[in-house]
DNA sequence: TGTTAGCACTCACTTCCCTCGAGTGCTAAC
DNA sequence: GTTAGCACTCGAGGGAAGTGAGTGCTAACA
């Protein structure tokens, strides 16, 4: 795609920054005084027209201004934007309020996702640290009854996963607490799902007889930790945009939302992007076409370890939300790298 | 309160029935026509105007026709309604949808808000079981990094919680094991709450130099098990009410619910009543003022153990709420029962 | 050749007004 | 005590007219 010319692009700038603030079509009159460029509204017009043929705009009905279209939105981030900076406030904001003296991961997600949600008025979401790139440093079994335990898998980062798994009834405490250390001593070091296999062998040698339990369990507790978890906060936001004040619209943003399956989707594809932007229909998904999704990766050790974001109208203050989505995706590292050393 | 007069009863029934159905004011024809008592419009009328005298009765202006006031509800609740009885469709999507054969406790909970939101198309909300009520079998204590713990405290019905603590980094994994184990024997049978101070001398006395430490543990432990985590489904629900179209109220409605801490003090406020209707403003919350929140609690080992409830607008067709609550209460039930042995 | 003023035109939105009808309360008759 | 009759109320629905923001086109200007 060939990109405009600079006066283009300062129109098509102008009408994007005001339609995300009023959310109303965008005239030639407010262009020309918006935009310090001393052109006359006749001159915007022919630029819109221009503008409009070549798919960037588009016009409700013929008397009204002009509404940036999915094109013109992608443009806009890829190369007109401002890349925002947070003002002091914001920064002094997101500083305030994540407590970098909590202990637990999943309490720093937690908080993470209500000030994202809070910064941004739109819905945030973060998925909590993916087990399955780090190491286990240990795996517990602790007996809840007769044929269940909960299985604890502990990672090098210091991030935990629980699961429910079915264990065999004729199974004493002190053999479970045996196979754990086996388990442990096994696959210490090791990512679990390359390491099972691999591993099987030589348990099966050690205890023969319990191994084919041992295997089950083993994938009990493999499937329990491919299962991502998603913390949403802020859903409700959608209902101060007045494209959602349609109730059934807001109803399938809302439905849509809850069941957290796409957004959990969106974010675990986009994990290995350092940042990713849907707009509209780029989100394979009918229900969200009129919604645009921006994620970031955040890192402990180096690595990606998840992913979090914002889902909120096309119309969403790109600029702004992609800043804080930076900020805070570097705080949450921070704080994870020291919380889980 | 002296009742009111049969015919006053069941005219206020066909109006509260009518109203519920149709969200709209009702008008003298309709209930001549729906209660088959052969009463003419103006009859009814006169009825209905004393009605609105005792203050059962509400007129949004004076042609329309009359809608029920909280007071009307509440007599309904209390006195009039037909408690409905499930239909054997109702009963059987019940059985289909919870899944018996699950086996984690927090699995049953979140199958049974997905049913109870279903069915009835409001809010859903469920207690997950109190610890509080339950006897220890095992504490647990699994590092995870230096200066944190895992403690998962199981109970003697088989229930589990888990919380992150902060340990002393000088501890050792294997005096960490050693604790757990001095812990469970001591705490074994008790409640938490309960036991903790009377046995906290002898583990004094056992471990001398540890058991401040001990002390700060458990303490860590039991504030986590106060805790209460309440599993919300369906909130978006609301939007398929008229009464909740405009988008502001819907927001406000939607945000105490995200918010969740007012619904979980009515679910735990209730947990020793078996049947509960708040309606209106008996909601002591400004932002639940049009709301109703209907609650009922659920039992294993013959014991109460968790609340569970639905929150919709004050137009709720209360017969069929209860009824599904009832029903869904004794199937949790069994199915914890036998879950839980 | 690009820019701009001027102008006719479009069309959603608001306001006003009218009608319609569901509903009420009152009165008088049964 | 019940009901038919009737005048009255008032919101909802539906044009008609006016308003104004905005457009596209044309012609003139630098």
């Amino acid at each position: 795609m060939s990109l405009l010319d600079i006066r283009k692009m300062r129109i098509l700038q102008a009408i994007v920054d005001d339609y995300i603030m009023t959310a109303a079509p965008v005239g030639s009159r407010t262009v020309s005084k918006r935009s310090d460029m001393g052109l006359s509204p006749a001159t915007i017009r022919n630029e819109m027209s221009d503008l409009t043929e070549l798919g960037f705009l588009e016009q409700p009905h013929t008397s009204a201004g002009r509404i940036p279209s999915e094109k013109a939105y992608r443009l806009y981030v890829n190369h007109i934007m401002d890349s925002a900076k947070l003002t002091d406030d914001e920064a002094d904001y997101i500083k305030r309020h994540l407590d970098t003296r909590v202990h637990e991961v999943g309490e720093v997600i937690r908080q993470t996702a209500k000030v994202l949600s809070d910064m941004t008025n739109y819905t945030s979401m973060v998925l909590v640290p993916q087990l399955s790139s780090m190491k286990i440093k240990r795996i517990s079994l602790i007996p809840v009854s007769d044929g269940t335990a909960m299985a604890v898998v502990v990672t090098n980062t210091g991030v935990t996963k629980n699961a429910m798994i079915r264990i065999p009834e004729s199974l004493s405490p002190d053999d479970v607490e045996k196979i754990a250390k086996l388990i442990t001593a096994k696959l210490d070091g090791h990512r679990l799902n390359e390491a099972i296999e691999s591993v099987l062998p030589t348990i099966r040698a050690e205890i023969g007889e319990q191994a084919d339990a041992v295997s089950e369990m083993l994938e009990d507790i493999e499937k329990s930790m491919n299962e991502t978890d998603v913390e949403v906060v802020g859903a409700s936001n959608i209902l101060d945009y007045p494209e959602y004040s349609d109730a059934a619209k807001a109803r399938q943003f809302l439905a849509e939302v809850e069941s957290g399956s796409y957004l959990q989707k969106v974010l675990t594809d986009a994990s290995d992007v350092e940042m990713s932007v849907r707009i509209g229909t780029e989100n394979d998904n009918p229900d969200m076409k009129d919604c645009s999704v921006v994620t970031v990766t955040y890192k402990a050790g180096g690595k990606n370890i998840g992913t979090m974001g914002v889902v909120g109208p096309t119309r969403m203050d790109y600029g702004k939300v992609m800043a804080i989505l930076k900020y805070l995706s570097s705080s949450l590292s921070d704080i994870l790298n020291k919380l889980l050393k």
